[in-house]
DNA sequence: ATAAAAAAGTGTTATAAAGTGCGTTAAAAG
DNA sequence: CTTTTAACGCACTTTATAACACTTTTTTAT
């Protein structure tokens, strides 16, 4: 599940997943989307079911009183939100008024959706642009030392 | 596969491979297509369905807390279109209007498709007669310091 | 605490746009 | 001259999205 789509946010703030990626939704059995905060910079991240699990189960049996282990279980646990996914149906999902926030994509009617092949990733569009021509967000957080525990983890 | 084909792009933006190439892609048994950004210069890369497979789960695996990592996902991961492909049907392909921005080619119906071997690369008429002249093009990346894990791979 | 009102969430339908397939014409190669 | 290949045009299909209606939950006022 690769690529980048731009599509439309309802007012109720629901989107849809582009028709392409239904085939591999259903052979890939899932039935839950979870979206969360990026740790790194203003953007929602989009897991599957069954990669959630896998992420999450790590993720908070990690050592808790590391700051930086901490601050990673608090944005990408404590943010997350779980909905029901039918493959074969609409494929709706719909975004939090505080995910929305997060991302800067309270206004907008559009969002960016970026496959990168076992998760997505959600942009508002001026930031995908400024990331994609190599400009830099006031708000990344890119010089944190990292714990060896999470060195082989690829969020 | 290699060598050099002017080709043209049909008023929806798809183009089909030369007939020279059938026969590779048949004996290769590929069935899909993915285009991508180039991650130096404007202009597209085009990979087989196994080749690609490959290079996104190598590139997908790697530590996505490395910015100049995350930054090669998004290009080459984020810009990937999949595409269903026939051998022996008439290998047309379509180039989402994203890439043809990036590559600069939104205007013309012509394109420049190069056989690389086991990819293409896909340029405007004007930036690939300047490459071969040895002019350089105003937005190609160079400088960049590759970490250790991508320094094996070739895209 | 209860009822009414408002807000939030879910689902359906209609229409325009985008994508796909295929036949025909034009051009190139043998 | 015949055959193959590339380009074009058209019709059909699928997809995306906006508008609307309905249901559930939350809030507010009595």
């Amino acid at each position: 599940m690769f690529g980048f789509n731009n599509i439309s946010i309802d007012k109720k703030s629901r989107f849809s997943f582009p028709a392409k990626y239904r085939d591999a939704f259903i052979n890939s059995n899932e039935n839950q989307i979870v979206i969360t905060k990026d740790p790194q910079y203003p953007a929602l991240k989009v897991y599957l079911g069954s990669e959630w699990d896998q992420i999450s189960t790590k993720l908070s049996s990690l050592q808790g009183l590391d700051p930086v282990v901490r601050n990673l279980q608090w944005t990408i646990l404590g943010n997350a939100s779980v909905c029901d996914f039918e493959p074969s149906g609409r494929m709706q999902v719909l975004i939090s008024a505080d995910l929305k926030k997060y991302a800067q994509i309270e206004e907008a009617n559009r969002i960016c959706l970026i496959g990168m092949g076992n998760k997505f990733e959600i942009w508002n569009q001026e930031n995908w642009e400024q990331r994609q021509t190599g400009g830099s967000l006031a708000t990344e957080i890119l010089d944190i030392v990292l714990p060896e525990s999470i060195k082989d983890m690829s969020f």
